[in-house]
DNA sequence: CGTTTATAATTTCTTTGTGAAAGTATTAAG
DNA sequence: CTTAATACTTTCACAAAGAAATTATAAACG
């Protein structure tokens, strides 16, 4: 995407309307606190370069000019997002607004880094040759940390360490490639065209096989480390996770603990699935581990309002379906240690497909080719 | 404080002196990231309008000119900063670094609104009886809610409700006054002047009547509501707060709760520091309070390194001493959970006295007159 | 000693971002 | 057709900041 020659300026009146939608010039100026003045100067470099167009004339009610709703031209762009899991990998084709065009699944057959590599670069082939518009970016998340955007420094999830993945994919596939922490980007997806969007701060608790957490305070992704969620506690009189925490957050939340703990009660196998479907049918020891992991749940959102003073928080992941199963249980952890003013964040359950990490990848190859 | 045809560069460049001391002006550059020649036009009018002063030139090793290093005056200005708490009334008068040249308690007779002006007032004006020079800015700082820096909004120490503070006190006093919570100023003092001075970002969390928490994102002071974390659910299995909280922050650390387990285990009335006494002394009661109060106070501090990401937990209040007298639970509580990575804070106690809460008031002033 | 070199600070000039104010364009109401 | 209201543009002025050249100072070196 080639916006070099635009000022700074200029980028973050794209990025209000990427993110806020079409607006007038007069509307943007109010709201990003300019003049009309500058804004007609902001305005015409993007035009120029194709990146904004002007809508037909908008009348609002009572006399004056209409205005000309300003909006990106989302088609001109098109970016793919690619998320690894341990099993397959999702990706999507989407454009500047990060609206999914396209998705695929396949599954993952090795994870030797190169054998990854190669399933990439597959996917992005096959999306490339469905059509003739280039494709300006590739961005990919992985769980594990990643350093500078550029190492997979540490993923138990995919085994890997030290791992110069995003020069191994640059090599491999001919387009600009971003790489960046799985949470990080649906963080930054959700911030900008999710659930999050217009909020100054907010959080992002997943649940899934592992426990992700991504906050932004003042408009900004705090780059916390991912780990330490994981094992979060929440009541020292809870069950053990692997690494001998009582009560820990993946004790309770994790898929494997939760499977495990409704099969050992059973004495057979049980899956995910069946046990939020055993525990909507009152089953008591699934109910019983559900209702636990879902107050686990609302007790770590408790404090996550607690101690970050964000005004959302959104509950999601593979896993949360819980939080629905189990409704009551999460309201009751969440204000178990209420106090008389209240909690300070709203706290919602918006469950999310790997699809939609696959759009936080996306996002942040837009992120990082639309630097605002 | 005269400051007003100061740009606001200008006053970033005096208050990256006022925090990080005298500097040449390439330093400074360097630092902040600006060209020698702004610089030079920078310093200019705080040098005309005497807010800085050149030192004599400096040699460093090697050949070049000497630099000259650029200093705050900071008897050019005088604030006064007094922290209320229910007992007494603490007052410094500082210069513009927050050094403490004066200081002065006086007990609270009573917490009536006019009383407790009168009190302030009296200070304020035994404060300027001593000395010709000029007070710049009064910063009061009240434990408890407090609105747009004008109204104490809702303090439960001093039972107050919807006061409006400031125009009260302005009204008695002929200078500038300034209100904010305590520990809200506490952690602004801390990352000026304090032990958090160079963190992008830190916690502060304080023990003492009650337990407070002030957060830096960003070199930014967070917001964050006062109230909730002396709720922060530490052990579900723990004792009970006033409000029927189990395990608590209230119910571990705040010192009623601690004096009244002791007391009411050895039968008799218990002061704070005696207990403290006899918990060196290996009193199996009073040493059982005190270690698991550490305990909490170190899973809070972990509990925030996990959820916030901060470099620095500074731990401080007048009730920290026990985590001196029970270090190693502390640090037990910290490592309790912790994961292969391990913490990403540093944690430090720092007990500081009821006037390193007037410093805070009086930082409150201090940022207030100089805006950066 | 002067000359060279290195560093600090300043001056001059230019670029860039911004707003104020005046002007143009468009629309509805009288 | 005039007036008023609103959207946008143009012109001008100003402020913030850097680049490059200039001055100031100090050590090293022949």
């Amino acid at each position: 995407m080639d916006c070099s020659p635009l000022s700074a300026s200029s980028k973050a009146v794209a990025i209000e309307i990427l993110v806020h939608g079409a607006q007038s010039r007069t509307r943007l100026a109010n709201r990003m606190g300019l003049s009309a003045a500058t804004l007609t100067r902001l305005v015409r470099p993007l035009l120029e370069a194709g990146v904004l167009v002007e809508s037909d004339a908008v009348r609002t009610p009572g006399r004056g000019r209409s205005s000309l709703p300003l909006d990106v031209v989302p088609d001109r762009y098109r970016f793919i997002g690619v998320k690894l899991t341990t099993e397959s990998i999702y990706a999507v084709v989407t454009d500047l607004r990060a609206k999914i065009l396209e998705r695929e699944v396949v599954a993952i057959r090795s994870l030797r880094v190169p054998d990854v590599v190669a399933a990439v670069s597959a996917i992005v082939d096959v999306f490339q040759s469905h059509s003739d518009l280039p494709v300006d970016a590739v961005g990919v998340t992985v769980g594990g940390q990643v350093e500078a955007g550029e190492i997979v420094a540490d993923s138990p999830f995919l085994n890997w360490h030290a791992v110069p993945f995003r020069a191994l994919l640059r090599e491999e596939l001919g387009t600009p490639v971003h790489l960046d922490n799985d949470v990080v980007g649906l963080t930054q997806a959700q911030h900008w065209f999710g659930y999050g969007k217009g909020y100054e701060n907010f959080a992002l608790l997943t649940v899934g096989a592992g426990i992700g957490y991504g906050l932004v305070v003042n408009n900004t992704v705090v780059p916390t480390l991912v780990s330490p969620i994981s094992h979060y506690p929440v009541d020292p009189a809870g069950p053990l996770c692997p690494l001998g925490h009582r009560g820990c957050m993946t004790a309770y939340l994790a898929s494997d603990s939760i499977i495990s703990a409704v099969s050992v009660g059973h004495g057979r196998l049980i899956g995910y699935d069946e046990v939020l479907e055993m525990a909507k049918a009152d089953d008591p020891i699934a109910s019983r581990v559900v209702s636990e992991a879902a107050r686990a749940l609302g007790r770590t959102a408790s404090a996550i309002s607690s101690l970050t003073g964000v005004e959302l928080i959104i509950l999601s992941g593979e896993g949360v379906h819980l939080a629905e199963v189990a409704q009551s249980s999460v309201e009751q952890g969440l204000i178990e240690y209420d106090v008389p003013r209240g909690p300070n964040s709203e706290c919602v359950v918006r469950p999310m497909t790997f699809f939609e990490w696959a759009r936080g990848a996306a996002a942040i190859a837009i992120q990082a080719e639309f630097p605002g």
